[in-house]
RNA sequence: GGCCCCGUAGCGCAGUUGGUUAGCGCGUCGCCCUGUCACGGCGAAGGCCGCGGGUUCGAGUCCCGUCGGGGUCGCCA
């Protein structure tokens, strides 16, 4: 028997040879008393030639076919460019029909110039996933976890497995949980992330572990959000950050050479968090283009323009988390009122009050109603602290710090594609590091504390180390994530080893001894044997294929994802449950007993 | 939980100030053409205008509610 070829791997070589194709009709056109019949596999398209009319004509489109065939070459001028394959054709000597379709609920065909719609795709997802960008999605999806793999193996990482099944622990998002038939009334949760394990695999000598982990999180629906997601994940002992982010270069430049041919420039460049906040406004800046912010705090600080100027007196907030910044608009002087207006909507959408905005005219005076607002010197100096050319527009946000700066990195970027700043052909990647260890927390009575950013197993940078507890709001963390393009493509830490740092953390956020031991508590007993120095790091495959692809959607490298409301529309899924279900599982049972973490 | 957009034939869409029989393209089915390749020509079938209520002489169109889809803020340590 012949090994059945791909259709899209047939070349002008292979003329006058024998094959076999299996695939699906993708479409039928009669002429001459032939069919032409184009064959599509996951590979591509072939166009087959069929004489006989007894055969060609129940043909229809996606019938599942085996053809056998002489490969010829195609007629001078009659190559289609549109097809994978415009250069040869195959002569079919016998047509297998295995099996027959019926019409089509939405078009396969790749150069259906019309969207469908998403729900539709998913109900019959197995047919959208015959489509060739699909097809390639997921091929090169297999791909990314195929080079992952081969590159962790030659770094002598041991793939381990960790439970589905585990303990719920309060980590940052709600669980998913599953009720126990042996203990009515107990639940499982699955794991938001194998963090807990792999540390212990830490603790147990494995010294390099990676997993290609499905994590679960019951939280809204996004474009880069699934309720279940895939990620890389790793840790190794006796470490530092650079031994983690080393692993993590040499990962990306594999993948993105051997699956695009591009040359990832090492080492990645690394950036302070503090510094991506004051030059972005955001911890995963995008870098394809330049619009750095401009902190016009101090430059307004005596301003006689109210909104500009920090609140005297309020409570609470001090003038040190008051922010006036900006983000100047190349050539958006021009900008007509109407513009102008619909940039306040953009601003009102995203919760902010509005967005201030001066422009500079091609005589290099200031227009627009806050401008009236300053004084003469402040006009004066003004374009050119903001570093404003006549035809700018600056945009200006001032507040509480943290909502002025997220204002205005959402502004960048919506300038950066307006102004078509953002060159798409480039791949630009960041290390985000020194991340804060800690965020204060807004309390009723105003009394300060915190909660740990990244997670409270997170160790904080050595000169930090001794004293970071009497200073939280300073205290800089050994965290680093690795950002592509403006996407956090992943994230990771050095975590704590010694039990007196950690103890200290908790001491920082206010976990008591008993509440430690009721949520960690296994962890925390690991701890007391020797843990090795230790830190890992995640990456979300999803957004990495979906970068890699092209494509702004998840679900596009994901084959049978969910919609925004956690339905699936192929199964039908979730789905109520029967009484007797009810009573198996003992979703309505309460515990009978109690299970401590630790003993 | 908040906000925005969209639900009209299998698919993609149009439908004007509320007005007679709701259209277009693709697909499907039939016939014709016959080295075509997003072929071409002629014809036909195909509609609970998401659902429920309201306003009106009259609703695809206006109002309220609801369900579904998409996006976004909150959320996602």
């Amino acid at each position: 028997m012949m090994r059945t070829r791909e259709a899209g791997s047939l070349r002008p070589g292979d003329v006058g040879s024998t094959v076999v194709l299996a695939g699906w009709v993708a479409r039928r056109r009669d002429h001459g008393g032939v069919a032409f019949v184009d064959v599509r596999d996951a590979s591509g398209v072939a166009q087959v030639v069929v004489r006989d009319e007894e055969v060609a004509r129940p043909l229809r489109s996606e019938y599942c076919l085996r053809v056998v065939g002489e490969v010829a070459a195609r007629p001078a001028g009659n190559a289609n460019p549109n097809l994978e394959t415009g250069e040869v054709e195959v002569i079919a000597s016998t047509v297998e029909v295995l099996s027959e379709s019926a019409p089509l609920p939405f078009p396969i065909e790749e150069h259906s110039a019309t969207p469908v719609g998403e729900e539709v795709r998913l109900k019959y997802r197995y047919l959208d996933l015959r489509r060739p960008d699909m097809a390639r999605n997921l091929r090169l999806r297999a791909d990314v976890t195929r080079i992952i793999r081969s590159v962790m193996a030659e770094q002598r990482f041991l793939d381990i497995e960790t439970p589905y099944l585990t303990r719920s622990t309060p980590e940052g998002a709600r669980d998913f949980l599953v009720p126990v038939r042996l203990q009515p009334g107990s639940w499982y949760a699955l794991p938001q992330s194998p963090q807990l394990f792999k540390q212990l695999l830490m603790v147990a000598g494995l010294e390099r572990y990676f997993q290609i982990a499905r994590c679960f999180r019951d939280e809204d629906f996004r474009a880069d959000r699934q309720p279940e997601f895939s990620q890389l994940d790793i840790e190794m002992s006796f470490c530092d950050s650079g031994d983690v982010q080393g692993i993590i270069e040499v990962l990306l430049e594999r993948l993105w050479r051997e699956l695009l041919g591009y040359s990832v420039p090492l080492p990645i460049p690394r950036l302070t968090y503090a510094e991506a906040m004051r030059r972005f406004g955001i911890d995963r800046p995008d870098l394809r283009f330049g619009c750095e912010l401009v902190d016009f705090t101090e430059y307004f600080a005596d301003t006689p323009f109210r909104i500009f100027r920090a609140p005297a007196g309020s409570t609470g907030e001090g003038p040190a988390d008051f922010h006036v910044g900006a983000v100047v608009m190349p050539g958006g002087a021009s900008q007509a009122r109407k513009e102008l207006d619909a940039w306040q909507d953009w601003a009102r959408s995203r919760g902010a009050r509005g967005l201030a905005y001066v422009l500079v005219d091609a005589d290099g005076e200031l227009g627009g109603p806050v401008a009236k607002n300053l004084s003469e010197a402040e006009r004066a100096g003004l374009a050119a602290h903001a570093g404003a050319q006549s035809g700018d527009c600056i945009f200006f946000a001032a507040g509480k710090r943290s909502d002025a700066l997220g204002l205005l990195a959402a502004a960048r970027v919506e300038v950066g594609e307006r102004c078509g700043l953002i060159d798409h052909e480039a791949w630009e990647f960041v290390w985000v590091v020194d991340a804060p260890m800690f965020d204060p927390v807004e309390t009723p009575d105003g009394t300060p504390a915190w909660t740990a950013i990244h997670h409270p197993f997170t160790a904080p940078v050595d000169d930090m180390a001794a004293d970071f507890h009497s200073r939280p709001g300073e205290a800089l963390s050994k965290a680093y994530d690795i950002v592509l393009n403006g996407s956090e493509i992943g994230g990771g830490s050095i975590r704590i080893h010694r039990s007196e740092m950690q103890q200290r953390v908790f001491d920082v956020i206010g976990l008591s001894r008993d509440e430690a031991t009721s949520q960690f508590g296994f962890l925390l007993d690991a701890f007391a044997y020797g843990p090795p120095p230790h830190g890992g790091i995640a990456l979300g495959i999803d957004r990495l294929c979906a970068l890699l692809a092209g494509t702004d959607s998840i679900r596009d490298v994901i084959a049978f994802p969910k919609t925004a409301s956690g339905g699936d529309p192929l199964t039908g899924a979730p789905s109520p449950i029967t009484a007797a279900q009810r009573a198996e599982t003992g979703v309505d049972a309460r515990p009978n007993h109690s299970s401590p973490a630790s003993s």
